[in-house]
DNA sequence: CTGTTAGCGCCTTCAG
DNA sequence: CTGAAGGCGCTAACAG
């Protein structure tokens, strides 16, 4: 029968409860063996029968000692495979280069919760530096993370704007990707990709697209319509938005898709029209997970993981006062697997 | 030019370098309107100047207000697919039934590593639950988490030990594996799944052999070593495998993949040879990730998202004071797709 | 509007 | 071996 209330319980009631005084108690919790044997199981026992919890809060500021925390924020796990590849990167690369720091991981689910989570990293303070994937970042919110001195950077695309970011040029990506395929000999080509959106998420697809767009025009090639297919990030999604190119009067010979997972939906609609691929129809996918490797996707690598080690140790270079230059990544770059192929 | 100094710098500081006191320090701070503008920008340039930066730490003892966290701890993303289908159920659930919480994520490399993890969590305090995922717990740390009175739950099998524990039988799971494959008419059936090892990982693979090996057993089905091929949980260590497999002078007709992610490595060291699946050789994988479906993958259901689900779920009941059972996941499910069929 | 003061819960001297 | 007292950095209530 242990007391239902929740009441904070602190040292000074387990010293009363024990008969000692807060310094033994102390003593006992912290295992300064100083202490008779009898009385230290008498604090012990005060202890369970209270059921007290040091406050870790306390004891930092007295000891302190901070606890250290890097702070990583993205959107709550839709389109979680490139996330995950980025937060390897991250992880490994902070286990190797620094044992301080814990990962804090924020997830945020509309424009309000981002917003809610940015004020109340700040406030609270309870990071020391954050990683921000896949978002973007108003003004306002900029000026509220410089005011709090924390220093952040963003992972997805190139710097363009004016806070730090790592990332390569999706423009550039969408553009090699449609003159690979171009140079195979395709030209209906369709781009299968996310709606696009203005919110508070990078709007990786709309940039992949005008890189198409801007390669498709260099090569006098027509964009049609018909031949964009956009919608939600998403596997069977995109099966979907395939389905619809292969019903079409003239489908495409090729399909660019602006994640590996909706280019294996892709696959996967042509295949159950019994189809093949690359014969009948060649897929680009985008990303370079380890899935695309596994499944033999030909995609546009964007060096995830890489990403996620750079953002880190900027972060670190720049908690360690080092005055760090934001770290380039490589450039997109094409990744022939057996999805592709010429066109006869 | 700023210091260079890493000295705390305080609201004393602050309040002197602008002449006034750390009551107006904290109100500018606090955004706590009733300052003259005047002094609040001289406030905000000592600041800048000092470069301070509050301390979260005083701040919460002062506020009484504790940021509550929840840590997640596995291995070092070594077979991350599961781990990441795992915490995003952890994820979204906490989303959905409590915004108090943030989520912690440790990861350990060795054995030392985690001790020390457990050990450090133990004694900071930083986090008020704690989740295990596919780690073993000794007795000794076992009774330190016991001691430390922090609630805590493993993830990845049935509960057998002494602590709570949520997921599949994975026994059970090998052995309904193995006996669908004998169903399907299979005798010569390979094992392909991890070094068995004795260390802090939990030993599923050891579990999953164990029922391939009961379900030979009993079928009168002979095991045969050399179709036991165990290595590094990984893609092309699972390929290596399987080509060693094909490459015996009779080679089995079917392959039980401890993982999706194994089993998809010997899908593809099958079709290099010129073979196909499932015509050829059949392959069942294990796990069910959303790749499996992605990519039409025979396989063993173990509901990990769900586990992530029920982990979180039964750790926030006992963090409110509910008294939860501990949850029980669905018996492992077998999940036919294209890449097993019946023997000829 | 602003300076001063009393804690927040714990750890660590310093006496006894 | 143990109790008492000061202080960690900050907030809030209280006088001015």
């Amino acid at each position: 029968m242990s007391k239902l209330t929740a009441s904070k319980v602190t040292i000074y009631d387990v010293a009363k409860k024990a008969g000692v005084g807060i310094g033994t108690v102390s003593r006992v919790l912290n295992n300064h063996l100083q202490v008779r044997p009898k009385t230290r199981t008498r604090v012990l026992e005060a202890i369970t029968a209270l059921d007290f919890k040091p406050s870790s809060v306390a004891r930092q500021l007295s000891l302190q000692s901070q606890i250290r925390q890097i702070g990583v924020i993205t959107q709550t796990f839709v389109n979680y495979y490139s996330f995950t590849e980025r937060l390897r990167g991250i992880q490994q690369t902070l286990d190797k280069l620094s044992s301080d720091y814990e990962l804090l991981l924020y997830t945020v689910s509309s424009l309000e919760h981002y917003q809610q989570q940015l004020t109340n990293i700040v406030q609270t303070r309870s990071v020391e530096g954050l990683i921000i994937i896949d978002l973007e970042l108003s003004n306002k919110h900029l000026e509220l993370l410089r005011d709090s001195h924390i220093p952040f950077v963003g992972i997805n695309h190139l710097q363009t704007q004016d806070w730090p970011c790592i990332g390569t040029n999706n423009v550039e990506g969408g553009y090699l990707a449609t003159k690979y395929l171009l140079s195979l000999g395709h030209e209906r080509i369709a781009y299968v990709g996310d709606t696009f959106v203005e919110d508070y998420t990078h709007n990786t697809s709309r940039e992949r697209f005008e890189g198409y767009k801007r390669a498709l025009e260099e090569a006098g090639v027509n964009l049609s319509e018909d031949l964009v297919q956009l919608g939600k990030h998403d596997y069977d999604v995109a099966k979907q938005s395939a389905e619809k190119l292969l019903n079409l009067k003239t489908p495409p010979t090729a399909i660019f898709a602006m994640s590996d997972v909706q280019a294996l939906g892709c696959v996967a609609a042509i295949k159950e029209k019994g189809l093949k691929v690359p014969d009948d129809i060649s897929v680009l996918g985008y990303d370079d997970l380890d899935i695309g490797y596994h499944t033999g996707l030909s995609t546009v690598r964007q060096h995830l993981e890489e990403s996620g080690v750079k953002g880190i140790e900027y972060l670190l270079g720049v908690l360690g006062n080092k005055k760090p230059a934001v770290p380039k990544l490589p450039s997109p770059k094409i990744i022939p697997r057996q999805t592709t192929r010429a066109l006869n």
